[in-house]
DNA sequence: CTCATGCCCTGCTGGC
DNA sequence: TGCCAGCAGGGCATGA
C-alpha cells in the first residue's frame, strides 16, 4: 500500500524519468482511472497532450507534476494550443494499487494497465498501472496555500510532516482540540496529511501509545513524541525504498522496497514484540485493521472506540 | 461545526 | 475441486 514514503520513492522516481519531458499522446485504457477529471477522458488526453512536464511535487500521499505553459507550447506545436494557462498540474493519487511505472514503448501492456502517456522524441513511456482502481489521474489548477502552490482540490489538506511548512506545535494543539480516538486524528488528512494504517500503527507502537487512547487526555509532550515517531518511521522506510508486501508497491521501475522487514507490529498478528516479546494483536476499527503490543500499548480505561 | 460510518473496487486467501 | 465470505484501505459523501 503506497504511504507517504512509497509515493516520496515514486516522486524520485518520476522526478529523474519525467520531468523536463513533454507528453506527445495520452491513451487512456480505463475511464475509472480519469474518473476525477470531470470533463472526461477524451478532455484528460487532449490537454495533457503537448504539456511539458517541469516538476514533480508532493503533499501526503499526494504526486502532482507541474505542467509547462501550455500556450507557448501549443503555439510552438503549430498553434493548437489546449485551453489551458500556465499554474497547472497532472495530479495522481496512487490509491491502495496504483502505480506509476516508467516502460520501454515495447515493453507489454500490463494487466491493470490504465493510462499511458508518450513523450516527444520516444523512449520510455509513463505508465499508470492500478488493480483496484481506487487510484487516479486528473488535470487541475494550481492555488496557493500558505504560500505553497498546490492542486486546487487538495488545498483543504494539512501539510504533510516531512514538509517544511509543516508546524509540529499548531497541530499537537489541535489534536489535543480533538474528541477522538488518537489513531483517528492521525488518519485525518485535514490535520496531518499522509500517515495510513501502516505507518500510524507504526508509529502508535513507538510512542506506546494505544490507537484508542482519547486525544484529549494526551499531554502535549506525548504529542509531540508521537509526531517525532511518525517522522522517525517515515524517514526509516524511506531509506528502505518504502513498505511493499505484495507485488502492489513498487517504484516506478518496478522494484520493491524491505521496510516490511522492519515492521514491529502491522501485520505481525501473533508475531512476539520486538521490545517485550509480547504476542502482537489485531483488533478491527473503522472497518480495518489496528496492531497493537498489549505489553507497551496497554487499552486505555477511558478508550475511544 | 465535529465526529462517525459506509461505499467504491479487484484479486487473493481460507474455510467448507 | 469450486464457491463464497472476508480482507486489503484512502478519500469522499452522507448522516447524526
Amino acid at each position: 500500500m503506497p504511504e507517504l514514503p512509497e509515493v516520496e520513492v515514486v516522486r524520485r522516481g518520476v522526478a529523474t524519468h519525467a520531468v523536463d519531458r513533454t507528453v506527445s499522446s495520452v491513451e487512456v485504457l480505463h475511464p475509472r482511472a480519469v474518473r476525477k477529471h470531470g470533463a472526461g477522458a477524451d478532455d484528460f488526453s487532449a490537454r495533457l497532450a503537448g504539456r511539458r512536464m517541469v516538476a514533480a511535487r508532493r503533499r501526503g500521499k499526494y504526486l502532482w507534476l507541474e505542467l509547462g505553459d501550455a500556450r507557448e507550447e501549443g503555439a510552438a506545436r503549430g498553434g493548437i494550443a489546449p485551453p489551458l494557462g500556465p499554474g497547472e498540474a497532472l495530479l495522481t493519487h496512487l490509491g491502495m494499487s496504483g502505480q506509476l511505472r516508467v516502460q520501454p514503448e515495447q515493453a507489454p501492456d500490463e494487466k491493470h494497465l490504465r493510462v499511458r502517456l508518450r513523450f516527444d522524441g520516444g523512449g520510455d513511456e509513463l505508465r499508470f498501472v492500478d488493480q483496484r482502481t481506487f487510484g487516479g489521474l486528473s488535470l487541475v489548477s494550481l492555488v496557493h496555500a500558505d504560500g505553497v502552490p498546490v492542486p486546487a482540490p487538495i488545498a483543504h489538506i494539512a501539510p504533510d510532516p516531512l514538509e517544511p511548512t509543516f508546524d509540529r506545535e499548531t497541530v499537537v494543539e489541535a489534536m489535543r482540540a480533538r474528541r477522538t480516538g488518537v489513531k483517528r486524528a492521525l488518519l485525518d488528512q485535514s490535520l496531518i496529511s499522509g500517515v495510513g494504517n501502516i505507518y500510524a500503527d507504526e508509529a502508535l507502537w513507538r510512542a506506546k501509545l494505544h490507537w484508542a487512547r482519547p486525544t484529549a487526555t494526551l499531554t502535549r509532550p506525548a504529542v509531540r513524541s508521537l509526531l517525532e515517531a511518525v517522522v522517525d518511521v517515515m524517514h526509516d522506510a524511506l531509506r528502505a525504498g518504502g513498505t511493499s508486501f505484495d507485488a502492489l508497491y513498487v517504484n516506478v521501475n518496478g522494484e520493491s522496497g524491505y521496510f516490511d522487514r522492519s515492521l514491529a507490529v502491522y501485520g505481525q498478528n501473533g508475531r512476539e514484540c520486538p521490545e517485550c516479546g509480547a504476542a502482537v494483536r489485531r483488533d478491527t476499527f473503522m472497518n480495518r485493521s489496528s496492531y497493537t503490543c498489549p505489553g507497551c500499548q496497554p487499552t486505555p480505561r477511558n478508550a475511544h472506540w
